[in-house]
DNA sequence: AATGTTCGCAACCGCGTGTCT
DNA sequence: AAGACACGCGGTTGCGAACAT
């Protein structure tokens, strides 16, 4: 991104409209001595507020949040200093936007993955799993837009490939489980399902497929919201190769 | 120049999970 | 064992800047 931006990515707003938050993070769990503290801010950090809390970690390191709003005075609940900390202010951030390399990484890993941000984080040194989950759903928009694939073909290849030599911590299975359950009908029209899961481990997965609510399918898949180019066709196009894919499935939808 | 629209990002929210008492 | 608390994750929203008309 080229815009120009505060320290904290906005305008700072005065301290009029500075809102203030009528309660804390997880409140409904609070102990009523709690909810008795300060007002705490919410919105835009300022540079000030910045500057206490990476003096207050630098000195103290990363314990207890909540205790950093107590000993620093800072009027910020400890969700918000750690959420401040992971994506502005720790040392080891790498600014600036995705190198292609770092995007062809996250395309490569979400294609294994699906929405798992904070895992894809922890292979992306430097990024966090915010500006990740940001960068993708900017790129769905974007392929949305102009009719391109979510998984261009040659990166989807490299990672099945890629992965028939390495073990991963995350099958097949629980990636389509997770894009299922999430409604991520992302797909490469001129690829298809069985283009996409032929030659990988998936085949070998597919027998612990079942584990997805069966029930359920249909109406997350082809129900949601996140995601609307899914148009009749399409569906249509699906369900007549998730026919051939996966037998199992198709029963468990027809019955 | 004014207005409307799109884009990109920071921050918030709700929830699940782990730990402690 | 149960409740309280803290942490972390993923989804969503709000808003200013950039761009288009």
């Amino acid at each position: 991104m080229t815009r120009a931006k505060s320290e904290s990515g906005r305008e700072m707003p005065g301290p009029d409209q500075a809102d203030l938050a009528s309660r804390d993070d997880d409140s409904a769990r609070e102990s009523p001595r709690r909810r008795a503290g300060p007002q705490l801010k919410k919105g835009p950090w300022t540079p000030a507020e910045d500057a206490i809390l990476e003096a207050y970690v630098k000195k103290h390191g990363v314990q207890n949040w909540n205790v950093v709003q107590k000993d620093t005075g800072l009027l910020r609940c400890g969700k918000s200093c750690r959420l401040r900390w992971a994506n502005h202010l720790r040392p080891d951030l790498k600014k600036g936007t995705f190198t292609k390399e770092e995007e062809n990484l996250i395309i490569k890993l979400h294609s294994k993955m699906g929405n798992k941000w904070a895992r894809m984080a922890a292979r992306l040194p430097g990024r966090t799993d915010n500006e990740i989950k940001n960068y993708w759903n900017t790129r769905i928009k974007k392929c949305q837009r102009t009719s391109t694939p979510i998984y261009p073909a040659e990166i989807c290849l490299q990672a099945s490939n890629e992965e028939q030599h390495e073990s991963t911590d995350f099958s097949f299975s629980e990636k389509l489980a997770n894009d299922l359950l999430h409604g991520n009908g992302l797909y490469d029209p001129s690829s298809t399902w069985g283009d996409f899961i032929d030659d990988q481990e998936a085949l070998s997965y597919a027998p612990q497929l079942p584990d997805v609510s069966l029930s359920n399918l249909p109406g997350l898949y082809f129900e949601s919201k996140n995601y609307g180019f899914m148009d009749q066709v399409n569906q249509a196009e699906i369900l007549k190769e998730s026919e051939i894919s996966f037998p199992w499935l198709n029963a468990a939808i027809n019955g």
